[in-house]
DNA sequence: AGAAGTGCGTGCGCCACGCACGCATCTCCG
DNA sequence: CGGAGATGCGTGCGTGGCGCACGCACTTCT
C-alpha cells in the first residue's frame, strides 16, 4: 500500500511474514489478562513470572536456580525470588544437590507437578478449542513446524 | 478427568506441543540480546520497548496512544512514555488530530519508517538464515500457518 | 593446609508499569 | 446558546521486578 513492502525477493517476504506474526504473538500473550484467566484458582504463586520456572522445571527435571536462569530469560536472582515465591507456596522444593555442597537444587512438589500439568491442559485445551475449524491435520502438522522452529530458529 | 473437550487423545497433545513450543518462543525472545544485536547502531530510542509501537504504527498508519495500547499490550501511560522518547529521537511526530482537538495522533517521521523497515529487513534475514537448512517451501507453509494462527489463535 | 575458584542468596538503585488526578476539548440537552 | 457531563490526553506517585555486585559456604587445586 504505501511503499513496495516487499521489494526483494520471496525468501525475504517469508522472513518478514514469519518476524511479523511472531511479533503479534509476543505482544498478545506477554500482558494479556489470559494468563489470569488460565491460572484460575491455582493459588497466588502460579503467574505468567512463576509459570516459565515450573514449565522448565517440568520439562528437564531438577535444576538448579543458576542453571536454568537462562532457559528462563532472566538473571539468577530473578529465578531465585520466583522460586522463593512458589517454594512458600508449597509447589517448588529446595534440596541439597547430593554431588556439589554448595548447589541447591530446584525440584517440582507433589502438587507443583498436579499444578503445571493442569495449566498445561488448561492452555491445550484453548489453543485446540480456537483451533477447531482449522481442517483435520493442520494443527498437527502446524505443531510439528512450530516445535522444529524452537530448535532451528534464531533463538534455539 | 478435567473437563471435557479435548479430555485425551491426539487432540490434547497437538495443544500441548503448541503450548509448549509458544512458550518457549516467548521466553527466549523476551529478554535476549537478541534485540540489542538487532538494534545495533539504530539509536537508544530503538528497543524492546519501544519496537512494538513502531511496529502497531507501520502496520495500522497514524493513531492515537490510547488507541493502540491495547496492541502494544500496556496501559495508555505507557504507550505515552515510549512514544516520548521516540518523539524525542525523532522517529516519531505528533500532531493534533484534525477531527478531534483533544485527541493527538502519533505518525512516524521519515526516520521512522526507515527505522522500522530497516529492522524488519534485519529480523527476517536473520530468521531466514537460520532457516536454511529447511527444504525449500517448507518457510512459506510455515509462514502462511503462522500468520493464520495470530488470526484464529488464542490471542486473536 | 592455604589459596583460588565456584555457587548461592540478598541489598541496592533503576526503570517501567498501572492508577488516579488535572486540564483541555467535545457533546448533549435544557 | 450556554452550561454540565463525558471523553481524551499527559503526568505524579506508589509498587514491583530486574540486573549488578557483594558476602558467605563449599569445593578444588597446589
Amino acid at each position: 500500500m504505501r511503499s513496495a513492502r516487499y521489494s526483494c525477493g520471496v525468501e525475504n517476504e517469508v522472513g518478514h511474514e514469519i518476524a511479523d506474526a511472531l511479533g503479534i504473538l509476543l505482544r498478545r500473550t506477554t500482558r494479556t489478562q489470559l494468563h489470569r484467566q488460565l491460572t484460575e484458582g491455582m493459588g497466588e504463586a502460579v503467574d505468567e513470572l512463576t509459570y516459565p520456572v515450573l514449565s522448565a522445571l517440568a520439562r528437564t527435571g531438577p535444576r538448579s536456580a543458576a542453571d536454568l536462569a537462562p532457559d528462563v530469560g532472566v538473571d539468577r536472582s530473578g529465578v531465585t525470588r520466583r522460586a522463593s515465591r512458589l517454594e512458600a507456596a508449597g509447589l517448588v522444593r529446595r534440596e541439597p544437590d547430593p554431588a556439589d555442597g554448595r548447589a541447591h537444587l530446584l525440584v517440582l512438589t507433589e502438587e507443583g507437578q498436579r499444578a503445571v500439568a493442569e495449566l498445561r491442559s488448561r492452555l491445550a485445551a484453548h489453543i485446540m478449542s480456537s483451533l477447531s475449524s482449522w481442517p483435520a491435520g493442520e494443527a498437527e502438522a502446524f505443531a510439528r513446524r512450530l516445535r522444529r522452529f524452537t530448535v532451528d530458529g534464531p533463538f534455539g
